[in-house]
DNA sequence: AATGCCTGCAACCGCGATTGA
DNA sequence: TTCAATCGCGGTTGCAGGCAT
């Protein structure tokens, strides 16, 4: 037996809003406030829409304040540093972004920022097979498991995102990077990834990393989530600007050097700056489109299927990407939200994401 | 001009979480 | 403690408009 629906399908108007709607909506919840209970809102309005089309349409169009469009890079910054720390949690991201719905990030995310990002490389056999288009028309894709679908979108998107973040932050070997700049992952996800990097360096000398935590990052109790070194921000702002407006190729050795000195990245050592960016870039892009890529992709999956089953039913032993139990059981929505208190979960949260397990 | 494809976005759907009787 | 009602979220769909052929 399926689940009750919310309302009368057929009594309800359905798809875009007129501008009567709009208003006789407005009208009463500027007056009235919502009155806590969203289902029985239409009726007393007198409106033929189902209360979830009413909640839906007040948060993300007629709400005071909201922006719609014109994303500054500020905001693509904040938007993409918390999608490769938490995923896609769109209401925790929405909350760092007054005037924005989590409607609205989502949208921009996988109509725009997505593509400028993990456009910017060609797309392989490997990532096109694993990323389908949302609006795919392959009829082959249909015949694959949609779960499996979600679950690679997620961990793969992320994945190359880390992988071409780092390839900016240092393009002569992904493996020499400072791993407190990488989101939380399981340390067998970690462990997986590692391998698979020296898959790839398999013929060079890894260089030890020097992991140097900022003062800013050993800090406790910040109020915004800016604040956090999942991935800094002002490194972010650096790297970021140079996924936008240059190819990899380009990045040099100064620019490295510039941001290291800032931040928790430590400076190249002389000879490995020697190595030449453009070998990292073929490697990169061959690790992409290699069979190690699929399985590791594979492997992430199935940690992020466990960690959704495991959760489901023992809190306390699931895996965690990018979330603590205690915050999820305790978090409240981000509509819930006012400014003043944006983010409100504790700071534990941060760490989690920030110094790993 | 007609047609088909692509893109962006508003809206819908289903599910898990929460609430309160 | 149970369970129905409701909320809120993330994924998906459908449509309108732009663009290419």
């Amino acid at each position: 037996m399926g689940r009750a629906p919310c309302c009368d399908k057929d009594s309800v108007k359905r798809g875009p809003w007129s501008p009567e709607e709009d208003a006789k909506l407005k009208d009463y919840i500027e007056k009235h406030g919502t009155g806590g209970n969203w289902i029985a809102l239409p009726h007393k309005i007198g409106l033929q829409r189902c209360g979830k089309s009413c909640r839906l349409r007040w948060l993300n169009y007629l709400r005071p304040n909201i922006r719609h469009g014109g994303f500054s890079e500020e905001e693509d910054n904040i938007i993409c540093s918390l999608y490769i720390s938490i995923g896609s949690r769109w209401s925790i991201i929405a909350a760092q972004l007054p005037g924005r719905t989590d409607n609205d990030i989502k949208n921009y995310w996988n109509t725009k920022l997505k593509k400028k990002l993990l456009g910017r490389h060609k797309q392989s056999s490997i990532s096109s097979r694993l990323i389908p288009s949302t609006h795919s028309k392959d009829p082959n894709d249909a015949q694959e498991d949609p779960q499996q679908h979600a679950l690679s979108n997620s961990a793969l998107e992320r994945l190359q995102l880390h992988l071409q973040l780092q390839s900016l932050q240092n393009p002569t070997s992904c493996y020499n990077n400072n791993p407190t700049l990488w989101p939380r992952l399981h340390p067998l996800q970690e462990k997986m990834i590692q391998q698979n990097l020296l898959f790839i360096n398999q013929n060079e000398t890894l260089i030890p990393s020097t992991v140097v935590v900022s003062s800013q990052q050993q800090a406790v109790g910040h109020e915004n989530v800016s604040d956090y070194s999942f991935y800094k921000p002002q490194q972010l702002d650096a790297t970021y600007t140079k996924l936008m407006t240059s190819s990899s190729e380009a990045v040099s050795d100064e620019y490295f050097g510039s941001i290291s000195s800032s931040t928790v990245v430590p400076k190249l050592d002389a000879g490995a700056a020697d190595l030449n960016p453009k070998t990292f870039q073929d490697e990169y892009e061959s690790f992409l489109s290699s069979d190690k890529m699929a399985e590791l992709v594979s492997q992430v999956d199935e940690f992020d299927y466990f960690k959704e089953a495991d959760s489901s039913k023992d809190q306390s032993s699931s895996f965690i990407w990018g979330s603590s139990n205690e915050f999820d059981s305790k978090s409240p929505t981000s509509t819930s939200w006012n400014t003043s208190s944006r983010l409100p979960c504790d700071h534990q949260m941060f760490q989690d994401f920030t110094f790993g397990l």
